[in-house]
DNA sequence: ACAGCAGAGCGTCAACGAGT
DNA sequence: ACTCGTTGACGCTCTGCTGT
């Protein structure tokens, strides 16, 4: 989908403006769904925890793998090694002090056994939403985004639209002309709506869980009052019972 | 079949708090 | 001071329902 600008900031006056200043400034002050949830679930039982982020060993997408040994060893042009390790990680060390800029193609050896003949893995320079890709076996591609001050590498599958978390740091690019600062730049600014979707997604699943717990909660306390309602009325009746 | 509506979901922006 | 995660607000799209 295409950004949309939201025009509001611009075409909101006074009123408005104050309105949804105050509402944030009382918003804002809410902890979040997921300590609010656990608050609530540690004073009451029954009520699920909301789960802490999962680190490596749940959250690997399919197309990350966790670190490994490293497996294949593949040496670029320009001398650097790139180690895949078995679950996909991968580990570039760089001998000299360039980046992978200039790279044209990877010879790949094997780490087991010395290779017959050298594999030419073909290589991208640049795609379309500005990384550096180049293709090794096994269908995966390794990106290079440099979206910070250092480039970083990721093996996805081919067709993933999106970077699933970045794999490791190399040495640092040599950003120097205003176009590679306006690309670095671009970059940047995808990661961070990237992130920010992805927060956004994990935002909204939370309050829905926060929600139905808090949905649940009043189902159980609406039976625990009926039920004191009864045994009030029960205990009314005993004590004073009717004079006829 | 079509238009209109409501609700859900998504992407983005902006503001804020916490951590470094 | 800066970065990063979180979340409300907003606008947009999609989908299912309903009335004509």
């Amino acid at each position: 989908m295409v950004a949309t600008i939201a025009e509001t900031d611009e075409s909101a006056e006074s009123e408005g403006v104050i309105d949804s200043h105050k509402r944030r400034e009382i918003l804002s002050r809410r902890p979040s769904y997921r300590k609010i949830l656990n608050e609530l679930s540690s004073d009451v039982p029954g009520i699920p925890k909301i789960e802490e982020e999962k680190s490596e060993e749940e959250g690997t997408p399919p197309n990350i793998a966790a670190m490994a040994v490293p497996t294949s060893i593949y040496q670029t042009s320009t001398g650097q090694y790139i180690a895949i390790a078995q679950g996909g990680t991968i580990q570039i060390s760089n001998p000299g002090s360039d980046g992978v800029q200039g790279l044209q193609a990877l010879t790949m050896t094997d780490s087991g056994a010395p290779p017959p003949g050298a594999t030419i893995v073909q290589y991208v320079a640049q795609s379309a939403d500005g990384t550096q890709q180049f293709f090794v076996p096994g269908s995966q591609v390794v990106v290079q985004a440099a979206t910070g001050d250092m480039p970083t590498y990721q093996i996805r599958a081919p067709t993933t639209a999106l970077p699933q978390g970045v794999v490791m740091a190399a040495s640092p690019g040599s950003l120097h002309s205003p176009q590679q600062l306006a690309e670095e730049a671009t970059r940047k600014r995808e990661l961070r709506l990237m992130k920010n979707r992805e927060a956004a997604k994990e935002c909204r699943r939370r309050k829905k869980e926060y929600v139905k717990c808090l949905e649940s909660r009043v189902a159980v306390l609406e039976v625990q009052n009926k039920k004191l309602i009864e045994e009030l009325e029960t205990l009314k009746d005993i004590c004073s019972p009717k004079t006829d």
